[in-house]
RNA sequence: CGGGAUGUGGCUCAGCUUGGUAGAGCGCCGCGUUCGGGACGCGGAGGUCGUCGGUUCAAAUCCGGCCAUCCCGACCA
């Protein structure tokens, strides 16, 4: 009945949380998952929010094909060297083999730059600010649940710009404006922004930058990316435009993406011994209200008191569990698992009284409030609690992020997913690989503005020129 | 794709060593008693023991092939 021990098997807490809260399952197709209403309403929830903000920063929605010609990937060298290993192809349809192989969109670049080149011909025709919301194949051979498999759910904004200062700008905005507020406000997770270094790029991008979450068992979470491409790919797909000075030229472009695994994210962050705790922005039920009536007689008077309050909740996502086949300890434990944010607990004695117990999940904490004042207090405790899982977040955040003062200790602190790692690195990707095989970890970000540097690369002790942010990650 | 393990009702597993009528807990269905932190009693449904072959009078059990899944390594949102 009980969970296993976050502290003793991470892995295993974390799949039977998703599996009991009915997020999420394996599925008959080896690697893909299926997203179950509870998880799918999560999704929905993290959707409207980032698709909000995605608009309000001038982008429209569009969609482009699952399927695209495989020779559209290969166009771009270091992006199809990139995707090769990840990528499904389909060869055979409508009964017979197909004259060109298809491949499954691993994501879209290829496919959205082939169009591109149809729709600019001038300097009016951008910037081109287009997003869409899709899924993607990427063959995965270890599938987790939403943290990694493979096909998932995400959008990928794809922009193109009529200069390299406009395009860097973009990517750089997405990240603070979309990104970070998206799953700072709403999943509660602070965020690290940062650059990638050479080797975490994105394949074909000039520069990647990253929000990085740190996960309870001292692990990093991608959050999400944003790429600035240069000209690789107006270049590789032949797009050009003609200038205001009248001359021909390729325009810089941009893309980014954030996915399901996100999902994954906000249970690792914030989840305890008793299963999920979700942000009041993203959980399907805000409130759950538990009748408690022994026998008929106080039934009709206390499930007439639950849909009061329910109406009183007006604007909140309520749910009365007036389910009879189970007794109240019972409810109390399923929606402490599925992490609703506040239980309110309702028998005869609160109904005589004029009074409710009001539990929140964030504290796991009870008292009891003024029938009248219910209403209010449910509405406040929204933001504290959506606050209070933040600021617990980052607390425990802080207290896993370390500046090492020696090698060794460096070491050490990765090897055993201790946290974030901050320290001096020389540039050098011999000394990432050193890192990765002798601890797992890697250099997850960069500081987003390279500052100068007086020290020295904490592997290899030679002139630093960034300082780095390492951990082990998802 | 390399190394290790496992396949038995929906789930977790026992039974296999020593071949002989397929079991438990949870879940599910029915009835009743319960109901303020994961209730209990009684009754019931549900399994070609991963698969194909071999040995044997007889195979979940012994032998071999295949398939699948899980864990550990290289890749990744």
């Amino acid at each position: 009945m009980s969970l296993p021990d976050q502290s003793v098997d991470f892995p295993g807490w974390y799949q039977e949380v998703v599996k009991r809260a009915e997020m999420a399952e394996n599925s008959v197709t080896r690697g893909a998952m299926v997203i179950k209403p509870y998880g799918y309403a999560i999704w929905e929830f993290m959707q409207q929010g980032m698709d909000r903000r995605i608009k309000e920063t001038g982008h429209q929605n569009l969609y482009f094909p699952l399927l695209y010609p495989l020779r559209l990937l290969e166009k771009e060298a270091d992006h199809v060297e990139g995707f090769t290993p990840q990528v499904a192809i389909v060869t055979h349809a409508g009964g017979s083999k197909l004259e060109e192989p298809l491949v499954i969109r691993p994501t879209s670049e290829a496919v959205i730059w082939a169009t591109y080149k149809n729709w600019i011909q001038s300097y009016r025709d951008l910037p081109l600010l287009y997003n869409q919301w899709a899924n993607v194949l990427r063959w995965e051979m270890r599938p987790r649940l939403f943290l990694r498999t493979t096909e998932f759910l995400w959008q990928e904004g794809h922009t193109a710009h009529e200069t390299e200062q406009e395009a860097m700008a973009e990517s750089k905005m997405i990240l603070s404006d979309v990104y970070r507020t998206t799953v700072e406000e709403d999943f509660a997770m602070p965020v690290i922004p940062g650059r990638k270094s050479a080797s975490e790029r994105f394949p074909g991008a000039q520069e990647t930058f990253t929000i990085e979450a740190l996960m309870r068992d001292g692990k990093a979470l991608q959050a999400g990316t944003s790429h600035y491409f240069g000209q690789n790919f107006s270049r590789a797909y032949d797009v050009k435009f003609q200038s205001r000075d009248g001359t021909e030229e390729h325009p810089y472009s941009t893309s980014w993406g954030a996915s399901s695994r996100l999902i994954g994210g906000v249970v690792m962050v914030h989840g305890d011994e008793k299963g999920l705790r979700l942000p009041p922005k993203l959980a399907p039920y805000q409130v759950v209200v538990v009748p408690i009536y022994k026998g008929d007689q106080d039934k009709a008077k206390v499930l007439d008191a639950c849909n009061a309050v329910a109406k009183m909740l007006d604007g909140l996502r309520v749910k009365i569990d007036d389910r009879e086949h189970f007794r109240p300890g019972y409810k109390f434990n399923e929606w402490e698992l599925k992490g609703v944010p506040v239980r309110l607990e309702i028998g005869a004695r609160e109904v005589d009284a004029d009074e409710v117990v009001v539990y929140r999940r964030d504290l796991g904490e009870k008292q009891t409030e003024r029938l009248a004042e219910v209403g209010e207090r449910a509405n406040s405790l929204m933001a504290e609690i959506q606050s209070t899982l933040f600021d617990q977040a980052e607390v425990f955040r802080d207290e896993h992020t370390h500046v090492p003062e020696s090698y060794e200790e460096f070491n050490e602190l990765l090897s055993s997913a201790a946290g974030f790692v901050r320290a001096p690195w020389c540039g050098e990707a011999a000394c990432e690989e050193k890192v990765k095989a002798e601890t797992k970890a890697t250099n997850r970000a960069l500081t987003l503005e390279p500052e100068a540097m007086t020290t020295a690369c904490i592997v290899c002790n030679n002139d630093a020129k960034e300082m780095a942010l390492w951990a082990q990650a998802y």
